[in-house]
DNA sequence: TACAAAAACCCCAAATTTGGGGGTGTGGGA
DNA sequence: TCCCACACCCCCAAATTTGGGGTTTTTGTA
């Protein structure tokens, strides 16, 4: 089952865990069909890999340590289109796998996958198609419906909620009336499907809307 | 530097993530000072291996799948007090490497360490002393004097405020009186030094006392 | 241009939380 | 023996959230 013909598939790996991007290395460049070209262990770091190098596919962690990644797609996309984005994350919520394939994925697996399906999703994502891994297939299909889409100002004042500011100190910070939050804040709860700001705190955590 | 006259230091690994293992086996094997024994993906497992094999170091996480791997400290102390435990995770908050340390840990690193420091951590527990990576022991000390100890009926109210009950919902739940369980309350928000619900479900969630 | 969605704003009333006081009894350590 | 931490209970008043109703203006886009 040697690709020796094929030219390799180069990949990049954008992930703060040394022991995540060691273990990635040596599983991919063992596998005969790709291998790592570049490795980044930050959002900023990654910005700076894209400019010297275009891989076939990046693999990108959620958690960097100066950001977000799946909010960092959406500008990979644009400025680097032929690139395939291949999330590689412990993030086992559904609502979070919607936000990335939102965001412009070509993939999803979780960390706890076995090596040879993450290779399988390295060269499925490489040729221009969507993989998502066993058990992010299995949460994606489950799903109840759940993009929870947010507008720019609910997911500024859900922040702020998290960070523990009272309404009335949200509406001062943001210049905005004491009635205007406590309508976002409606918002939230109908949209979260919460009761409570405990719930909508927790929930907005799990699912990375913060 | 190849202590090659020395026996290999044995060790085990539990972690949950394939990629993370992996890396491990790859790091500590290639050192020459330490071989991989066993592995195991869960607390489940974890156990099992212990039944089968006492390797020097237990490199643990504290996110495995079926629960978490501070609380199973205790319990592979008294079971095994020659294994040294070495935690690896990604958690950089005070009063998580605090609660891990009290739990009987020898070590406790960030999954962002570099390789070598990883190998350091292995043979200074394996020798029966204690290590914090870099990034652990700065989170430590500077840490404003917080080990947030926590009574079990704190923590279990706690648990049914984060999972967004509200206190009379609480009392009937516990069968407690809605005056009990609202002084609990007022001795969380003063323990972890809080002043609205929100707040106290943010630290709660990331300072792991759920 | 017209329509929908987002953003900003408002009122009322009830429920809940928050902040400040207390109080009892039990069990373990100094 | 005394003290303290823990578990349990109570009152009052103020602040805040929650659950219903609305309105207007801006903005993106079909």
């Amino acid at each position: 089952m040697e690709a020796s013909q094929a030219p390799l598939i180069s990949v990049a790996i954008a992930d703060d865990h040394k022991v995540v991007s060691e273990g990635l290395r040596h599983i991919i460049d063992r596998s005969g069909v790709a291998h790592v070209v570049d490795v980044a262990h930050s959002i900023a770091e990654c910005r700076e890999l894209l400019e010297r190098c275009t891989p076939d596919v990046l693999i990108l962690d959620v958690n960097l340590s100066d950001g977000n990644g799946i909010d960092l797609c959406p500008e990979i996309r644009a400025a680097c289109p032929e690139v395939n984005i291949l999330m590689l994350t412990s993030y086992a919520e559904p609502a979070v796998i919607s936000r990335a394939l939102e965001c412009g994925v070509m993939g999803y697996m979780l960390k706890n996958s076995p090596s040879e399906q993450i290779i399988e999703g390295i060269v499925t994502v490489a040729s221009g198609n969507h993989f998502l891994c066993e058990q992010a297939r299995a949460l994606f299909n489950a799903r109840a419906a759940r993009p929870i889409p947010l507008s720019a100002r609910e997911s500024e004042i859900l922040a702020l909620i998290v960070e523990g500011y009272t309404i009335r100190e949200i509406a001062e910070k943001l210049f905005l009336g004491f009635e205007t939050v406590r309508s976002y804040c409606k918002y939230l709860h109908l949209k979260l499907d919460v009761r409570n700001t405990a719930s909508l705190v927790r929930k907005a955590i799990e699912q990375k809307l913060v």
